[in-house]
DNA sequence: TCAATACCTAAGTGAATGCTTAAGTGATTT
DNA sequence: AAATCACTTAAGCATTCACTTAGGTATTGA
């Protein structure tokens, strides 16, 4: 899913959807390249769960998946998280030492 | 960012820094790959701010930037929240049509 | 029915990525 | 001073990526 979220083009597309869904050609639009790479970047934004997709008639609809979203959000959250408790902790036990000592190291 | 979140091996990095500041050989013990590698996925970090690093003798000690994390966090959230939004103003559209015309129970 | 539309598939290419091994560099220990 | 430790740097290599062009398949409006 991050992967999927690595390239630039990608995430502007996720941006565009993130406004409304879209045909595959709309969402192409704003881009210098050829369809078959929108196709290609589509599918992997499919594949990672991001974007769910329906064809109707000759048209395919895009649409963002936001419970994918709320995953990477999460996974993101939890690290800063885990980390901004661990300074908290720290900061506890270091208000707690008797003066005088040193920091420990790892 | 997230070019660099996008790496299984960076992400299990940033999970390990997430419990804590380590050294290089920390970093790298629980991995199969060589030193070398590590370093890269390291310097990768590094340059996408995710983590900073800091030489004190002959060993490297590196530690998460929660900012940059926010960052990568905040954008997710602004994709879900637009889209979420979005539906919410679509439901109060329907919710606004006069009835008779084609729209979803509720 | 004919042709345009909207998208899909396949094959190929050049550049970027993720490793490796080998050979340093500078700090610390003996 | 010599050996060890904790990285660093450099070069090379296989794979993956982000495209491209060329050709194909349903759908649909005239």
């Amino acid at each position: 899913m991050f992967q999927a979220l690595a390239d630039p083009t990608r995430r502007r597309m996720i941006e565009r959807l993130s406004r409304g869904s879209a045909s595959v050609s709309e969402l192409a639009e704003p881009f210098k390249m050829s369809l078959p790479a929108i196709v290609q970047h589509l599918q992997v934004l499919e594949q990672s769960g991001l974007v769910t997709t329906q064809k109707v008639g000759r048209v395919r609809t895009c649409t963002i998946d936001t419970g994918a979203l709320s995953m990477a959000e999460k996974w993101i959250n939890d690290r800063r998280i885990g980390w901004e408790h661990r300074l908290d902790r720290l900061g506890a036990f270091l208000d707690a030492l008797p003066s005088g000592l040193d920091k420990p190291a790892k």
